[in-house]
DNA sequence: TTTT
DNA sequence: TTTT
């Protein structure tokens, strides 16, 4: 059991790549403010999103956003150029909800539009097609994830 | 909001620190099996645990043991000696439940009898004596956290 | 280890009360979209939020807003009029993040001025001064929880 | 978003069932101890579980073990024989961690050989082949559900 | 490397 | 007894 679930602001516009095999990835970092301070601090946090849900964040989401998470954590090691070993503790989200609407250049509005379809809750997250590798693929082309 | 659940083994036996303030802080890794995997890989986190709960936490568990952990995700970065920084991402738990019993050094025994209380899931966790910086504080005296 | 976290919209206004030892209670009830359906069903959940928790719920929420929940699953029983057991369960929610904002009879407002305090996320909740009887105490003069 | 996590033990054995298209449903209820109580009280729910990890928990857990459970909260209406409508609030379980093994008859036993494969974090859960009229049928057969 |  |  490995479970998840927050809510924030995006810190950073997602970015959208593809793995060797084709399958959409998206990655941000998310801003969940502190609950138990009084000066507005946050914790910041990587995301990392699969799949027609990593579509729709680079889509619809913006820097600023707000989003709701439910997912996994996930332990990485990955090698810098000078050969040390770093590791990255990041959360693997399969469930994006998207708590403020508008397209990737607009303002946030609540209130706007949604598309036909609801895209803030994706339900073409299918477990069995992922392929644990494919981040590795991702890490022959361009070394450093974040 | 921001939450956290696992359950996994203690990668190694809990540390036991204080603060300046004299708090307990305990801090241990741990590994939980990765759902979509034949061959046994885990992720590695690292935990924090505060108060009773720490004292419990290194008075009862040891490598090895099974936990179910409750808490929030906090990210905390901190200097290198060569001066750069460095971002880490930890589980600071308010509540462990011990799923195997035993004391520390002996083996774990599910059927063994357990303490007088519960110290499985404590109650002693009163967020409003939570220092945060009683953190920074353990930095001063000891750079590199884990 | 007993945890629920949830994003949905107040189904009714938040109803509070106090128990016989003077402590807040506000109770309201939750829709909460499925997930895997396109014809827009709902599950509908009950709340129960204690404290200062349950007065900010009373003033700044309202039918149709949207929240996010963290807390716990309870299960409850209570007799009937005609003295048959019925067996309640709901949420009893630590921490309500308001995602829409305004006072409880505006519409509501995202990019409305939020008070000063941050209502949403109530840092006075005190797992210590939980008195597990308080809910019977409610019980005893108004025998029809919800 | 719609979460639920939890540690307890099952009140009773499993009862395993079929849906007019075949798919397997487990129901269970769990007793999950309350945090805040000296005297051991338990909130008790029900759950279902759906496809092989219905079956998994049919052949492998008995009334007393430990699960943790990982899934989304439920709520569900019925009608009684007298016609009235009645609701049920259970928790819908896609991962079941079998804490404690050995088959459905003998005692519990952490040590005990696992089987081969493992059963207690069941990777075949498709969200895409739930159909969620399911339940419905059972309901035609078997009026009441729990 | 950070959000309102 | 139900929300957008």
């Amino acid at each position: 059991m490995n479970r998840v679930v927050m809510i924030g602001r995006l810190a950073r516009d997602p970015e959208l790549r593809f793995t060797a095999s084709g399958k959409a990835v998206a990655t941000f970092s998310i801003a969940v403010n502190k609950t138990f301070s009084k000066e507005k601090q946050a914790d910041f946090f990587n995301v990392v999103v699969w799949n027609k849900t990593a579509e729709n964040c680079a889509n619809y989401l913006a820097k600023g956003r707000l989003v709701g998470l439910d997912g996994r954590l996930q332990s990485r090691s990955y090698e810098t150029k000078n050969g040390d070993k770093r590791y990255v503790t990041e959360i693997v989200a399969d469930q994006v909800e998207f708590l403020e609407w508008g397209d990737k250049n607009s303002q946030p509005n609540q209130t706007s539009q949604k598309p036909k379809q609801d895209f803030g809750k994706s339900d073409d997250f299918n477990s069995a097609d992922i392929d644990i590798n494919d981040f590795q693929a991702i890490d022959e082309d361009d070394d450093i994830p974040f």
